[in-house]
DNA sequence: GCCCCTTGTGTACATTCGTACACAATATGT
DNA sequence: ACATATTGTGTACGAATGTACACAAGGGGC
């Protein structure tokens, strides 16, 4: 496995053994609390467990503000409470994590059409539940609504894709959903979908509304709820009177 | 914080490229190639130009995939071949150089707008040209615009809040164009401002599709050029029959 | 000329990072 | 029950990072 040794030899050693006896004093820090002492007993967990705890460290930090492109493996693992090499049983490295987490949203995103469709009986309530549930579904999973908005734009390329074709899915059962609906009946199947797109952007884009304010204001969460409400009233305005104009 | 381009290798590559840069002697990586011989004379430069290159670095390295936040002080200035230390002649840190680009934001868009208004003659071809503009403005600033999707959310607050307040101040000085224009005039004021809005934040998520194709792509453009007005359209429609249903 | 102020450079160091490797504890299949 | 696969832990090391400090070069005032 070594493959030559001529890389390291021409360095200066003599420069390089400081770091040895550096880092010998914070040796222990990685390790959590438990660990520490004796390690006569490895903590039982549910299979998968450990891979949660990961997930979920990463998007608590996330939530505390850091971006997720600047989380760092032995940073997560710390927030975890796990050692460094442990993640790499669940992992191969930050962005594999990340497209892990982009999977979760099919799941977040299925329970929120379902919630709506459930709730929203009549059509002339539709707009204000609809972003009603929105919010509150972000507001009920911040972090990873949060992780969401970073990875739609600048991530890595597959986040990026990942993200988007949720959205995309979304929109075509949005879409679906107005068709049962008997609603924007006189729209082809390429304009509603296109309306639909607008509509889950639109939504989309009031998520970085939402996460800018702090959680408990309720006064600004209801301006922007409205504002949003008001908006998709606008484009289905306008969808409504497509190509009649 | 390392190799983390869309993660493929488990280590052997990566580990071979570290012998690899180690077998120079690890010394002087940091060093710009002029600096490394002599230093007897230092490179003359006008007022802010190490500045602007450092600027210009991060602005080189987020369009080379990286995210902003995952930049680091010694990363930007071995892209601007210049010492570390010297980066803090010029930025305290950076979040302080990020603050500094999006101030240039303000730059760009009122050129964008400047070019709009002259080019713009009749009110039918609105839509089309502006989004064409806009296009063409994003394709010439690939890597800033990059920077400030990147921004727009999960950044620091500050910087989010800058560009925010730029959309804003862009879509007002939209809505008083379209006054002038006679246009939507059936619209109230703050109607036209939230419709004018909408419109911005539109083509601001068209910005991520985008940045997500090649640049040489052209039919791929296209089509994100035309969906984009449509969504325009669509919106600008809506504003019409506002109120009035 | 001289002084000083801004900007660039070189060195140093403690800290953090990714990850290879070997071993221990537990879970699982038979 | 026992062998095997999976998961967690401890150790090690070299590369990279942020930043403090001291010094050097050139420009603009007097």
């Amino acid at each position: 496995m070594y493959t030559r040794g001529s890389g390291v030899s021409t360095g200066d050693l003599s420069r390089l053994t400081r770091f040895d006896s550096a880092s010998r004093s914070v040796h222990f820090r990685d390790q959590p609390e438990r660990a520490r002492k004796g390690m006569t007993t490895q903590k039982r967990r549910r299979p998968g467990e450990t891979r949660d705890m990961l997930m979920e460290a990463a998007l608590t930090l996330v939530g505390r503000g850091r971006h997720f492109a600047s989380l760092g493996i032995r940073e997560v693992t710390r927030q975890a409470e796990v050692v460094p090499t442990s993640f790499y049983r669940h992992f191969r490295n930050m962005d594999d994590l990340g497209l892990t987490l982009v999977d979760e949203l099919g799941v977040v995103l299925r329970g929120m059409m379902r919630e709506a469709r459930a709730n929203v009986l009549h059509a002339d309530k539709l707009m204000d539940e609809s972003v009603a549930i929105f919010v509150n579904h972000v507001q009920a999973n911040r972090n990873f609504f949060t992780f969401m908005a970073q990875g739609l734009a600048g991530e890595s390329q597959a986040i990026q894709q990942g993200i988007r074709n949720e959205m995309q899915f979304f929109a075509s059962e949005l879409a679906n959903d107005l068709r049962n609906l008997r609603l924007l009946t006189r729209l082809s199947d390429e304009d509603l979908d296109m309306a639909c797109e607008l509509v889950v952007r639109t939504v989309a884009f009031s998520l970085t509304d939402i996460l800018s304010i702090s959680p408990e204001d309720e006064a600004e969460l209801a301006r922007i709820r409205r504002r949003t409400t008001r908006f998709l009233r606008m484009i289905f305005i306008g969808a409504d009177h497509w190509q009649s104009s």
